[in-house]
DNA sequence: CTCCAAAGGTATGTCTGCGAGCCATTGGCC
DNA sequence: GGCCAATGGCTCGCAGACATACCTTTGGAG
């Protein structure tokens, strides 16, 4: 066998530091972490948090405003801001590996709401989650990737585990931009909401079986539209 | 709230090229991908696929052979082989954040079992599992991490999912690095490799549910072994 | 015995990215 | 009205990493 090797000696660096920073900062966006209107940490700030310099963060900046998804304004209280209408991602992406991203998708996903629901959460989380929760389920059809993503994001974040966050953003980012390819419906909206309402249900009533249950059934209303609609 | 920003605003590279060059194969010996007395691939194949220049992986290398890790012989038939002996990992590593790494791997481990045994697997990749698992029900206690590592992988790789096989290498990394701070003890093993064979029958019968179960259990072991040791 | 393919060993010029410093702009505070 | 802190905008020299080319060693094939 040895194919495990694959997995070991794949790339170190996924793309030059440039490439990751902009990757980085289109997450924020096109998950919600920062929403339209909001700003963006100072360019000092995110070279020191994403451990690059800060030309390079600006060198990303830039391309972002070039593309349209961020506007920069100087002065104190300046800084550089998301704009309200951010563009489609660019469709044509080769579609790498589907059953690669839902397995790891479902796994990680799955994986955190049990955990989450396994967790005593403090009022603040308990809080959050109710917050992301009404957030996606008034959500208008042109907000929704972005809510569905935060509530997703807060779920994970519940574990307590940064590294799961961390991944389950990384999972999140390649099956949206599979999902950017096919068309939301309003009847899938409102089944979606239903289903984030059993998921927190069980997460806040501290029911690990009934999460990973609830959160499994969700994930598989999309990877069965996905795997339908891209052969 | 908005602390889901600290994952994603995360350094964009964990080191430089040659750091993570030398973690990576570091990764690749201790995880009993490449067994003592094999070979490495070459250095220009590794510069490839590592997507890292010859001169990098050479600099890599070299650190290795001065650690002792592998030795260098020149000419055709030569190449870069494991050392018989492998230092131990440095002691004192900074406990990063035991719940963070335990929870990852459960989450990723237990999905891994349940996606596998949810797949037809084919021949070669039952044959595979069911060899990895002699290896390990035999090894020595000095290469029980090696085999052990690799039977959880050959899992991982069984669903089928390349980025669920690399998540697992790491989350096995830094796993590992907290289990050689303590001891490995003959009856631990011996109940490790009962688990074993729980988990890759409930894989090859076509048992997601049971395979899942039998991970979490196989985990919880080291997990509260560790919990324990480590305050 | 000779040849030569494949591996490690070496050298050099280029370019990316970084660090550090300074400038320009802005709006609240005193 | 003036100050000034915090932000984006800009420049320059250095270190790391890269691509490329060439050299040296080795053992099997012919």
């Amino acid at each position: 066998m040895e194919h495990a090797e694959e997995a070991l000696f794949r790339p170190v660096r996924a793309g030059n530091a440039f490439e990751e920073t902009v990757e980085r900062l289109m997450q924020a966006i096109r998950l919600g972490v920062v929403a339209p209107g909001e700003r963006l940490p100072s360019e000092r700030e995110l070279a020191t948090r994403l451990g690059v310099s800060r030309v390079t963060v600006r060198e990303a900046i830039r391309s972002l405003q070039e593309n349209n998804y961020v506007e920069s304004r100087r002065g104190r209280y300046g800084g550089t801001f998301v704009n309200d209408e951010i563009p489609k991602s660019a469709p044509g992406k080769e579609f790498g590996d589907i059953h690669d991203a839902l397995t790891l998708r479902k796994v990680l996903e799955t994986g955190a709401a049990e955990a989450a629901a396994g967790r005593s959460l403090g009022p603040a989380e308990r809080r959050g989650l109710r917050a992301r929760l009404e957030e996606a389920s008034t959500a208008s059809l042109g907000e929704y990737r972005r809510k569905d993503s935060r509530l997703h994001l807060a779920i994970a974040e519940a574990t307590g585990s940064a590294s799961l966050t961390a991944a389950v953003a990384d999972s999140r980012m390649r099956v949206n931009e599979l999902l950017d390819t096919i068309p939301l419906l309003e009847p899938n909206l409102v089944h979606s909401n239903a289903q984030h309402e059993r998921i927190i249900a069980s997460i806040l009533d501290g029911d690990p079986a009934g999460a990973r249950l609830a959160m499994a059934e969700h994930l598989d209303g999309t990877a069965s539209l996905l795997r339908g609609f891209l052969v």
